[in-house]
Parts: structure tokens; C-alpha cells; sequence
DNA sequence: CCTATTAATGTTATACTATAACCTTGATAG
DNA sequence: CTATCAAGGTTATAGTATAACATTAATAGG
């Protein structure tokens, strides 16, 4: 289990990294990282929070790529169905994945004070949920796991 | 850990008692459960599923309580805040608590096919939330933890 | 090359979810 | 009995999301 997203780090080189092992997994899998899916990808990419659709809708219609709802949701739909990025439940937001390439089931933390969201990978049916889930006989086909409260910097000076 | 919501039961006792648990929390804790909450928390006890506010909305206007959001919204963020209810992220929806009293970390199990919901009760700093917050020197304030699927019941016939 | 087909995008309209703000009513304590 | 505050009533609007249909672009097969 890693977790990233809070440590800081090379945001340059971690946004190339990602944004390659996008090109690799949309060219395996046949899918097509069109200029409007990539830049979206850019944008969730540039920090580490996530980010409404009309936060997005409002990057993409400043550059000309389309000023409608639908085309951020398209383009978020996307990214999400490809891997590439996750729905924050509990924000009604969008954040570029960090662990690309693997299959995995998803778990945030989400520091209310500076927004910043940090993504830990776990396996799904691991822990309480699969435990509960095994126990009730039910089959998990999505999992949503959101902590909300504050990330190790926020703790300080924050409003605690 | 317990999971309530799947097996059957006899629902008016388990209505009842969610009632009398509730009446009992509000008078220990001096909130009061107006007409308008406890309406409210008996729609959403009369099923083991999530209700939308404007679900709620329709029944207390039907039924003369008042025709604005607000009315239903209020409702709903007291029983949340009394812990008598839960919001489930994944659907804009909420839920009475199915573990009145114990202070806890619900985990909901959401089935996609007959929209019944199941409420298991875990421990905050549990599991893997727990280990990944812990490592990250992440503080956890609040927990969503919320997976879809199947109910055993569904997995036979339905949309599988 | 050309054209049939499908994927993506453009656009309008609307549905669904939620809250701000302000006013009135009703309970409670002093 | 009245000051205070919690709850409810009401209007308006903000924020989130999708249906539906028209148009354009990419691709594969002839």
C-alpha cells in the first residue's frame, strides 16, 4: 500500500510521469486521449486536489476548447472510466489517479483545510469492507473509502 | 462488526425500536424530535433504503409539512448531526441509522439492483482507512466508506 | 480514393441537488 | 409575561449533472 499525495516532491516530473503512463494505457487499450481528454487530464494533474466539473468547464472555455457542461463531464466520464482519474465522492470532484496501470481500488484522504487529497491504494474485499461484505454475502463491484480531516502539514497552524 | 439491512425481519419492531431509540438519544441529549424530524425518520426507517431529499420532500408535502427544500434538508442534516441518520455520498441520498446509540463508523453496502442498503458498523482507525491515515500522518475526522453491488438476493435473477 | 460507420464534439435545454437569506412562529427561561 | 432563541415558512438562487439531438472527425472496408 502507498500512499500519495501529501509528501512533497518533483510535481514536474511526476506530471510527466503520469501523463505518460496515460499515452501508454490509451495506446494499449485502444483508447483515444483526444486534445480535450488530455488537457483535462492536465488540469486534475496540476495539483494534488480535486476539481469540480465547472472548475474544469471554466479552464476549458478561458482556452476555447468548449464551453458546455456536457463536454467537461464527457471528458471527466472519461478519464474516469479509463483509469486515468477518480470521482471524490464526498466533494462531488474529480482527481487525476496516482498509481496508473494498476488495478486497483482506491482510498483518499482529504485535508479540509488546504484541499489537498492524497490517494492510497488498497485491494478491493481487503480490509473491514470486504470482511462485512464476505459476512453479509454481498458482492462488491465499486467501492467508495473517503477519510476527510487534516493532512500532517494542516495539523499545525491550521484551523484545528 | 454487525451488518443490518439484508436479512429479513420483522420490519414493524425493527421500526419501533429505531423509534424509541430515537425518542430515548433526543431526551438524553436535549434535541428535540419535532413533527417534522420524526416524520422524516420514519420515512426513512419504513425502508432499508436510501431516500433523496426530494423524495422526502414529495411525502411531507403530500402530507401537508411543509413544500420547500429547505424543510426536508433541515430535517435531514438534524438526524444526521443526531447521528439518527446518514448521508450516502455515492447517491445524494440518506439513510436512518440502523445503530442508534453506539458511536460509530458506518460502512454501507448499496445494491444496485433493488436499491436496498445495509449498514455495517465499524471502528474509525480501523482497517486499511486506518493504516494508510496512520502512515500518511493523516488525521481522520470523518469516514465514507460505501460499496456497491449485489445483495444476495439480487444475485440470482437480477441484472447480474 | 471514397464512403459507410462509429466515435467524439457542439449545443440547447432541462433535471436534480443544495443552500443563502430573510421573515414568522412557537417554545423556554428568567 | 416578555426576552430570547430554536424551529419552521418562503423566496430566490447556486451548484451539479444529464438528456437529446445536430455536427464534425476518425477509421475501416470496399
Amino acid at each position: 500500500m502507498s500512499t500519495i499525495g501529501f509528501e512533497t516532491h518533483d510535481h514536474g516530473a511526476c506530471v510527466d510521469d503520469a501523463m505518460a503512463a496515460a499515452e501508454a494505457r490509451c495506446a494499449a487499450s485502444d483508447l483515444r486521449l483526444t486534445p480535450i481528454r488530455r488537457r483535462v487530464l492536465e488540469l486534475l494533474l496540476a495539483e494534488h486536489r480535486a476539481l469540480g466539473a465547472y472548475d474544469i468547464l471554466g479552464h476549458l472555455s478561458a482556452e476555447g476548447l468548449g464551453a458546455q457542461p456536457p463536454v467537461a463531464y464527457r471528458a471527466l466520464d472519461f478519464l474516469v472510466k479509463a483509469g486515468l482519474a477518480h470521482r471524490i465522492e464526498a466533494l462531488n470532484a474529480y482527481i487525476a489517479c496516482s498509481h496508473v496501470g494498476a488495478d486497483h481500488t482506491p482510498a483518499f484522504l482529504i485535508c479540509r483545510s488546504c484541499q489537498s487529497v492524497a490517494e492510497s491504494d488498497t485491494t478491493l474485499t481487503q480490509g473491514r469492507l470486504g470482511d462485512a461484505a464476505r459476512a453479509a454475502g454481498f458482492q462488491i463491484e465499486r467501492t467508495v473509502i473517503e477519510a476527510q480531516g487534516l493532512c500532517p502539514s494542516c495539523q499545525d497552524g491550521a484551523t484545528a
